[in-house]
DNA sequence: CAGTGGTCTAGACCACCTT
DNA sequence: AGGTGGTCTAGACCACTGG
């Protein structure tokens, strides 16, 4: 025997739900009807079952047939870290105007974060990220020198720069965002188009790779009325990451 | 019928394990022995060591016996739903003041995301919490009648709501957040002691049980300078998650 | 090797939901 | 009343772990 059948069962309705041929509402077959498709008995089938209810794509209760709660995007790290992603995922299109961008000392607080000597340079950068042309969010984001150099160079109106980084090989491992509310400054107030004093929900996102050593600190401000970040969260552990 | 074999199974080996009759690291009796203890057979023996080992009690695997992990579990679930837990874990001490419970028919919003008929009631309670006696967040919480009810017995100045909820048996399976940032309204500012338009950090929650039933829809506005949203994420898959 | 858990079968009865 | 999931039984074979 190699893979056990409630795996291998598990697997192909994931795909089904995943594929939207059993789309987000939906009844899923009943245990019978299961048993019989698969020529098999109820114990594989429920246990099959009893796997996609832990990780919330589906519900349902006694007498009842099991119902598609949800229809879980593949990747999280990827669709949280990337503004591009997630707004493509919610059926947005995501747009983006570079402000500016430099070779610089960081100021203490974004050296202390990055590990930085006082001497080191940092890449550091501001962008306006766009959803369906409306000025959504600002970006204000700092890359040790390393990873930074190769954006100096490349296209930042393109699109993902998480994308970009990952195809040079650059090991984003993993991230720490720290979520609250600021009051809009003069340059926010600007480029997203707020009063001075406005209510914006601020990210503060420390990256670091597979080693540990920091590679990005960066802070982004959201106008609370076109961007929010979700999180879905489950007593199995698995998470889901969206913002849109 | 009344409870389920399996439940009653289950609760029996907590119960051993948290009076210690079976310590940490010591092996649990064989499922063979427990079919023979309890007269039963491998089914509802094996479903109630799965529930312990969602649980994080035990340990073990193939041809391996099971194995105490932890007396206590600490869920990562548990851990973000409770800003009590949170508070224990970041080593500051919580509080709360209870404003307000009341039992009534809630605005159509808090109605449709809970899934209710225009005549059904739900318990709705506003709550000052506390960080080492200075407000630091605002929660406006709404039960169903079913699982609120037992609320308005309780003391709700004592501590955590979902450890109440958890022990009473209530099943809080997942939960939906959505952040955004708002302007303080009066009572926030009353109560949380800032200016009526302070930008404050909102947080929008759904909980549902494993049915996909939705039990509960929160608002919690929080004070930026005393805490914040923390959620680390891996390339990996595991997401955790803090406040503080 | 024997003991153990992982998996699967083929039934059965009950409680609940829909009709 | 019939369909459905929740629960339970009493077997069976396999893969892995341990002495």
């Amino acid at each position: 025997m190699g893979t056990p059948l409630h795996r291998t069962l598990a697997a192909e309705l994931r795909a089904r739900i995943r594929g939207g041929e059993i789309g987000v509402g939906e009844m899923l077959p009943s245990e019978a009807a299961l048993c019989e498709e698969f020529e098999t008995s109820r114990g594989p089938v429920r246990q099959a079952l009893a796997a996609l209810r832990d990780e919330g794509l589906i519900g349902g209760g006694q007498g009842r047939r099991a119902v598609v709660l949800d229809a879980v995007p593949a990747q999280p790290f990827e669709s949280f870290q990337s503004f591009t992603r997630r707004a493509e995922l919610t059926g947005h299109t995501p747009g983006q105007r570079l402000h500016e961008i430099a070779l610089r000392r960081p100021d203490s607080a974004v050296a202390a974060n990055l590990d930085l000597e006082p001497a080191d340079f940092a890449v550091q950068l501001v962008r306006l990220r766009l959803l369906d042309d409306r000025p959504a969010m600002l970006e204000r984001m700092t890359f040790v020198e390393q990873v930074g150099r190769s954006l100096l160079e490349a296209d930042l109106n393109a699109g993902s720069i998480y994308a970009l980084l990952t195809s040079q090989g650059v090991d984003l491992h993993a991230a720490r965002h720290t979520f609250d509310a600021v009051a809009a400054d003069e340059l926010d107030a600007e480029l997203l188009r707020v009063q001075v004093g406005h209510p914006l929900l601020r990210e503060r996102r420390l990256t670091w790779n597979s080693a540990g050593e920091p590679l990005e600190f960066s802070e982004d401000r959201y106008r609370p009325d076109l961007a929010t970040v979700t999180i879905t969260n489950s007593r199995s552990g698995q998470a889901g990451f969206t913002r849109e």
